[in-house]
DNA sequence: ATCGTCATATGAA
DNA sequence: TTCATATGACGAT
């Protein structure tokens, strides 16, 4: 199939500062939706500003959609209604790999080697990490779900405290940094 | 249990 | 082509 070498030109991104009790997120959105969310923490973009809030009838709905979606996922609610997500950055790689992601349900998990398997491309187990890793939309697009066999938790590029924080949440491991066992049922 | 080493897919430079 | 990865399997300790 044709690599995509060269990720898709876009029009410029509208960011916006979306409050949660973890921190402020940065949603940026393209005309196509939600293309990349950040941790709170990085770089402060200046452009969340209203006019450019009023620019896009859709994008207040978007930004609604988003926080409510961030806020139950922080929360260990079932998330409702998601914005369009544009991962059109992404190549059709990465974009496969994101898709099996967004089919994880809450409080389940896959290892890096099943995403592979599901993929049809079951020896690209360590592509898929990479893949996980250029994930841009976390959360939303559950890359936090994909472990290392034997329930280890394995990488994140946003911190491992993130991953374990959104772990517990979902119930899937119990406690403090295992950093390798997710000590589930087996104790 | 921990570590080192090798195998392998994908992507960026 | 070379280098870097959020892996996985295996063997030595």
């Amino acid at each position: 199939m044709p690599r995509l070498e060269q990720p898709i030109p876009r029009g410029a991104l509208t960011a916006v500062a979306i409050d949660t009790p973890a921190g402020t997120f940065v949603a940026r959105f393209s005309d196509h939706g939600l293309a990349q969310l950040d941790f709170p923490g990085r770089t402060f973009p200046a452009s969340a500003r209203a006019s450019e809030l009023l620019a896009d009838p859709s994008l207040p709905r978007w930004v609604k959609l988003t926080k409510g979606a961030l806020l139950a996922i922080l929360a260990g609610r079932h998330p409702g209604e998601f914005p369009p997500l544009d991962v059109s950055s992404g190549t059709e790689f990465q974009q496969r790999v994101w898709s099996v992601l967004r089919e994880i349900p809450a409080g389940e998990t896959r290892s890096y080697g099943e995403v592979a398997a599901a993929i049809h491309s079951p020896k690209a187990t360590r592509a898929v990490g990479s893949a996980c890793g250029a994930n841009p939309i976390p959360l939303l697009i559950p890359c936090h779900r994909v472990l290392a066999s034997g329930g280890k938790v394995g990488g994140f590029s946003g911190g491992l405290e993130w991953k374990q924080r959104l772990l517990m949440v979902e119930g899937v491991i119990a406690q403090e940094l295992p950093m390798r066992a997710a000590s589930l049922g087996k104790g």
